[in-house]
DNA sequence: TTGAATGCAAAGTATTTGCAGTTTG
DNA sequence: CAAACTGCAAATACTTTGCATTCAA
């Protein structure tokens, strides 16, 4: 049922914001269950934990490889539909030393609620843009 | 003397093993400190804050752009420096409405340690990191 | 009936904050 | 001296875990 909720939606709602949901139809849920069939899930592919912005997690539905750009004031997530063509993993492997088994592309910037609000939020992300746009 | 230790390493701390680095000279030190003025120096700049991985945050020296690759047994970060080029920012901009300002990709693989050691740890030791683990 | 899953609460981890004392210009 | 900074400890936010109980095959 976790996960049906979490594939109902197209937000990427934290475990938190997961519990109340499923918590409307399971109303004896702990937070505790939910954590582990997070977990679970994650671990068998069926969901992606998305570790980025606060310390917060958050949680996508879709396994389907897409990226995703942050709302860096406000941390909200949305799926970046988008082809993103790198083939350079077996590069970075020989530079590093590493066993390149995967990457994923972060966008960053302003949601469109963000962006029309220019008021300062309460903790107005401390975060500079981390990216180098490069261009073709 | 945090940005100069954070700046001589090429490793990828967090605030915790920052604070181990720091107390070396500054014996009184607290790790309050540390966190403040790690907000200070991201705010302004200086350095950067890689969220990704687990819970746990670390911090990058280097402001200049490059992207990571994590390794996602230890949560090692080490450097990517290649480049990546990406020429579709306007493009996830109108698809998403999002106010794009920038993006940063992560690789994620095993790191050289990981990749030879084939049995799971329970936990690495989170070494103080003055040995890199790559160089580029 | 037995192993797996759950609720609940306590513990754990990483980070932030209030406050009084200290430092700095 | 005022403003900014610090140590310390308490508080917070999120996640994990132990254990007794419940559930399902």
């Amino acid at each position: 049922m976790i996960l049906e909720e979490l594939r109902r939606v197209d937000s990427h709602p934290s475990a938190d914001e997961l519990y109340l949901m499923v918590r409307r139809r399971l109303p004896r849920i702990s937070l505790g269950t939910i954590y582990r069939n997070l977990d679970i899930l994650t671990e068998a592919g069926e969901i992606r934990r998305i570790d980025s912005g606060s310390t917060l997690k958050r949680f996508d539905g879709t396994t389907a490889p897409h990226h995703h750009i942050r709302c860096v004031r406000c941390d909200r997530i949305a799926d970046a539909h988008i082809e993103v063509k790198i083939d350079i993993d077996e590069r970075i492997q020989r530079l590093t030393g590493f066993r390149i088994l995967g990457h994923h592309v972060e966008f960053l910037g302003l949601c469109p609620r963000c962006h029309t609000q220019p008021a300062a939020q309460p903790s107005l992300a401390p975060e500079i843009p981390t990216a180098p746009v490069t261009r073709t």
